[in-house]
DNA sequence: CGTTCTATTGAGGGAAGTCAACAGTGGTGG
DNA sequence: CCACCACTGTTGACTTCCCTCAATAGAACG
């Protein structure tokens, strides 16, 4: 739960406070929207196990995936301060969400300041992978796409000790990785066979087994630093207390 | 300079705070680049006039405009709290800048919780804005993408006070704007002349003029809502003073 | 008055989409 | 327990949207 302690430094009275938060545990079935576009929600979700999705969607049905959520993840923390949801959020797996509401959260940051900073920056972190996913569907082929994608899912799971960088377990399938690369279930099968058999990385039933992590990360132009998640900042918000 | 009003409810106090900021005028030359990729910066800059783009770059040098802003937008408020820039910053255009220095702004933040929150705000609103962004780009044709940015940029210069929604002044060229939507100058320039021929949208040297809104809003499914300008939102962080 | 952007148009090629068929897999209910 | 169905993954043939390369003309600027 106190993944936010990765990107931001609290004190033990602001993590005890965290986790003295109690919210309503949910199951959701794999494929289910429980956030759609447009909807005003109450609360956020905490991905406790399983994988979800924030999407947007065209008139014609075709979605786009803008980022996946890893378990320990807050997968709506922006709508604590826009309570209607400009975005879907959907499971791309079978997943148990922690719903905290907005006003439990509301009061924790206006109690505790670095609270309020963590979540903050982490609205931040968040725009910064947005940013950098624009530049991928925008400037780069599908190969580098999907090497992007694999790589940042790669730390992600890794720093959140869930995984290994070289063999991780990726629970989504083909026609989602499209829809987060910004191409066809036809076209990202045929590029993944591609890697597959150049050596580089194995993509098979939800699991992810890189064979060349350099390689990979120099196909997809990786750099990690967008991630937010090299060093915890300090507090900035010193005066507040 | 309280733009952050429109989307956000301050005292007048924290207004005047505000407005009390001192900071450094800088002019800066079209295609300068201000802030670059990875740099580490101490102030934020409020563009004063002009046009700043940010962006991301790949190794052939290549570029993709993640976020254009106009005048009265903080361009890289998000590093207030991550003072390393993980993007760019270029001038679009003959720009005045009004660099803000960190520290004074998180003085400012740190003392008036309204000030921190609609701050918060505006970092949620520019991940909205990317968001929007991801799923133009990855799942939407070239006249779609143009369409989307020109409704973007009418409502954005419309809500600031600097344009009307038919016609208004975007300094940016072909190129750039090809930049920005993930294609060629020359395709940009194919789509632009089909819209014109189409009696939809005129784009002229800096000039924007649309003869058809409705149209230009249902070629690019455009739906103002994730610009999150429709209403300020009362204050969330009643219990910080 | 040249040099450098910017805008425009043409011709041809290539990356990715569309349509379609089929095999494997897992879940479900009769 | 097996038959069925829906979803997933895989591959082939064809199409199309957009890119690349190229040339030209106008505009801006020193």
């Amino acid at each position: 739960v106190n993944r936010l302690t990765s990107r931001s430094i609290l004190t033990s009275e602001e993590e005890g406070a965290i986790l003295g938060l109690d919210g309503h545990l949910e199951q959701v079935a794999m494929h289910k929207d429980f956030v759609s576009q447009g909807e005003r929600v109450g609360y956020s979700c905490l991905v406790a196990s399983g994988l979800v999705g924030r999407f947007g969607q065209n008139k014609d049905g075709t979605r786009q995936i803008t980022c996946p959520y890893i378990p320990g993840d807050m997968a709506d923390l922006p709508s604590v301060v826009s309570s209607r949801s400009g975005w879907g959020l959907t499971a791309l797996a079978p997943t148990t969400l922690l719903q905290l509401s907005h006003s439990d959260l509301r009061r924790l940051a206006a109690t505790y300041s670095g609270i309020a900073e963590a979540f903050w920056r982490d609205c931040v972190a968040d725009g910064s992978i947005f940013s950098e996913w624009i530049v991928k569907l925008g400037r780069r082929g599908a190969t580098a796409r999907i090497a992007h994608l694999l790589c940042e899912m790669a730390v992600r799971y890794e720093r959140s000790g869930q995984g290994e960088l070289l063999s991780f377990t990726l629970p989504m399938t083909q026609a989602q990785l499209a829809e987060a690369t910004g191409m066809t279930n036809v076209h990202l099968n045929r590029v993944l066979r591609e890697l597959r058999l150049g050596e580089i990385v194995t993509v098979r039933s939800g699991e992810v087994i890189v064979h060349d992590w350099q390689q990979l990360v120099a196909l997809g132009e990786f750099n990690k630093a967008f991630l937010m998640l090299d060093e915890p900042s300090p507090r900035i918000l010193v005066g507040a207390l």
